[in-house]
DNA sequence: CGGCCGCTTGCGCGCTTGCGCAAGTAGTGA
DNA sequence: TCACTACTTGCGCAAGCGCGCAAGCGGCCG
């Protein structure tokens, strides 16, 4: 069984803004895409169902928790998840939620 | 492993709700803190350091996201986790935020 | 170089959130 | 009933968030 779960207010602060990032349903919904390989801005943007600049800064904020990652490729930006736990976070929130 | 992450915009709605529960250093403290068992509000509010109302609005928030339930004896109102999976999934964002 | 495409950034708006403080409520005991 | 304790709720404020819109890059191609 894991323990350890006492942690410093840094971390709190840390584990915070990872949940923070997750706290949107758009947000979730590009996870959700990306589970099935990377993807470009406007593809995700078409996906989720908003505008480019909406998915634009959704898109920051997850990077900024460092949930995805970016890779330029010509005038295209494609953003993959940065880790699988990314996943199995995600599906610990369904479980819950269900 | 896990698949079945595809969601509907309403049980998104619902995952992102508990991961907002979740985006607040003082609740995952009052977490780390029920994860020792069960605790009254003005324990918590002491250990987490914070005043009273203030505590019983995170506790609110954590109680309406389904993660705490609670059991009143006497004067005290004892909040204890709803689930195992709350810690499961605090720990998965620890991990991640490492 | 000039125009275009894909993406990011800045700005302003309405809404939500966390907080302190004051007031209200439920339960206990004299 | 009255006072006391433990907790909740209402209110107002400052800060933050999601969004649409417009403007600003950066990289391709003719």
């Amino acid at each position: 069984m894991t323990a350890l779960l006492v942690s410093s207010e840094l971390e709190r602060e840390r584990s915070a803004a990872i949940a923070r990032a997750l706290s949107d349903p758009k947000r979730l919904c590009v996870l959700e895409t990306l589970a099935g390989g990377e993807r470009s801005v406007s593809e995700l943007s078409h996906d989720v169902g908003c505008q480019v600049p909406n998915m634009s800064q959704h898109l920051a904020v997850l990077r900024s928790a460092g949930l995805v990652v970016t890779r330029r490729d010509g005038n295209n930006v494609f953003y993959r998840l940065a880790d699988e736990r990314v996943l199995e976070a995600y599906r610990m929130l369904q479980s819950i939620a269900r």
